[in-house]
DNA sequence: TTTGTGATTGACAACGTTGTCAGTTTGGAA
DNA sequence: TTCCAAACTGACAACGTTGTCAATCACAAA
């Protein structure tokens, strides 16, 4: 039985309405009250009871993040960060998994919202791929900010990398280096990052005034197996390719997994480029060239944004476009003569 | 304003307490009266606030894991797992990074526990390093289960693996391939996995008659660098180890760097052993040879006894030790001669 | 002196549940 | 028929906050 802000009024011999008033740093307290209500809170031990005060303010005081497990790897210091920021601003974090088209991610969804009345949400890919989320959001008028969205839009506020300039940078590396036949693994149909860097790669061949070959662009899902397959196949082609260009880094190690099985050299038989830049791609070998993408910075400023909101302060914009960077490690080089 | 139990009551034409007896079960109420509220509360869309119902019954429905952010790599599939035990049986889950001897993250578990009224918590390594947490979690009576922990305590549930056990097997895998000169990479101090994973080393080399030879044996703070840095010494010594068994996965990825920037070919000159088996070391080419420890499992056995606790039913025992085993994949073969 | 204004304070309702307890109904046994 | 226990139901308090509003106080201006 912990102390509540009756013991503390009590022994500081107010009424609770003045302990309330200390303790959310309202005026209108005298400095001497202020500091006898101080000194009562510390002596009792007392720490308010966060359920009394979401019910009484109909609020909540957290933010959920939607993540899709699959993809995005939180790195854990991701997850960090957002709590220290939400330690800072008095929120509450919550991670929660999400699976588009799973019922019961969708049940869940509905349950943090309309009984625990989460504030606000921020979503990450492909977890907005359905209208679902937003809809329902919309519905219930919870504020929403989204990471790299499927769809951009004017109303929702959003954090996002530009990978379409992303990936013609890598695929711009990839000629500069004297590759012609350059493989593009292409993700999941619903995420906006599949198609813009696609965009990216063929912006880029045609900026060279190189044809695009369909017959190098292939499925990878965005996944380990998916890049390990594609690689398999590409490499049987008669004439094969000297790079490829994975999508994303998780695509990218199946790619480097499959070249060591057949036995190529990377990267003096075959180049790879990866996408996102994740932890574990600097620590493989060869280190993976691959285009930075600031998830941190993108979950911090997300976060940040949607509290500003939740605040009620004004964005400076809705839309906000982090810098990406291309990374050269060692999974690169001119293509074999 | 979503619907409340006086909207459901009104609609139903009882009072709110036979709405509330309704959603939770409980007896005393007529068949017909029952489907009555069932169906105002699907006519109204009725939701219960979680906030109302944790202030009348003082409980917050809520589970929280510590979980350090550099070590455990949680994968995302794991937090999944969890979360779906938690929708099961009607609790949240909180997953809170934790850093030992970090003031703020003491600070934000008394508030945990203080204003947030955690129904009860589970610790991962080296959360319970110091005996701060479960200090603290005794004088507030707070339930506790422990994974893999330090000390392991008769009143504290823990699950855990058998780490000597298992570095042993690791041990005897590769002084069966003909190794005599194997190092080991030492972990963290502040964890019990580390002091049992060179044990279990020793007990394999003593086993086999073989001498333990120090300067074989280095730190590496289980992480990257650690790996890298123990190889790059350990491979300038006069008569460097032929096997190197680094402790733990993430240190072993450390290790295949430095060994394939000296020049060293995996397995044929330099066999590598990890422990732990994350995902990413069946994806790194040549597959790491490691311990696979479930810790899909391990959390979810954890998090299951922590919830029979809360709901007052009696643990089997308060030690779960579940199976690890040995899994062979590429970076390990016979010596060079 | 009176008046007004702003600072300070507290009584009480409200938030949406569950717990307590007393009242009413039902059905079967005496 | 009477009685009793069990089934059912609801009025109201309680949980620990914050919001509303009225009351009081201090002090300066008129």
């Amino acid at each position: 039985m912990p102390a509540t802000i009756k013991d503390v009024a009590r022994m500081a011999g107010c009424s609770i309405k003045t302990v309330s008033r200390v303790i959310n740093g309202e005026p209108y307290v005298s400095e001497e009250t202020r500091a006898r209500v101080q000194a009562a809170i510390r002596a009792v031990g007392y720490a308010p009871n966060i359920s009394a005060r979401r019910l009484a303010q109909n609020k909540s005081f957290m933010i959920c993040i939607l993540l899709y497990p699959g993809l995005l790897q939180p790195s854990s210091a991701i997850l960090s960060r957002v709590m220290d920021i939400g330690y800072e601003e008095n929120y509450d974090i919550l991670i929660q998994p999400y699976f588009p088209t799973h019922s019961r991610s969708k049940r869940k969804l509905v349950s943090l919202i309309s009984e625990q009345h989460i504030d606000g949400f921020v979503t990450t890919p492909p977890c907005d791929a359905e209208d679902f989320v937003a809809d329902l959001l919309g519905t219930y008028k919870v504020p929403l900010v989204q990471i790299n969205p499927f769809h951009r839009s004017d109303t929702i506020p959003f954090v996002a990398g530009d990978d379409v300039l992303g990936a013609r940078q890598v695929t711009e590396h990839l000629l500069s280096l004297g590759h012609r036949r350059i493989a593009f693994l292409m993700g999941p149909r619903n995420m906006r990052a599949s198609f813009d860097r696609l965009a990216g790669y063929q912006n880029a061949l045609l900026a060279a005034g190189l044809p695009i070959d369909p017959t190098l662009i292939r499925d990878s899902e965005f996944t380990f197996d998916g890049g390990y397959t594609a690689t398999r196949l590409l490499m049987d082609l008669p004439s094969p390719p000297t790079a490829i260009f994975a999508g994303n880094d998780e695509a990218a190690y199946g790619v480097i997994f499959a070249a060591h099985e057949i036995g190529l050299r990377i990267p003096d038989q075959l180049s790879i480029c990866g996408y996102d830049d994740f932890a574990m791609s600097k620590n493989i070998w060869p280190g993976l060239t691959t285009v930075h993408q600031p998830l941190e910075e993108m979950i911090e400023s997300a976060t940040r944004a949607l509290i500003r909101i939740l605040k009620g302060e004004a964005l400076d914009s809705n839309q906000i476009i982090l810098p990406s960077a291309l990374v050269l490690r060692g999974s690169t080089a001119p293509p074999p003569r």
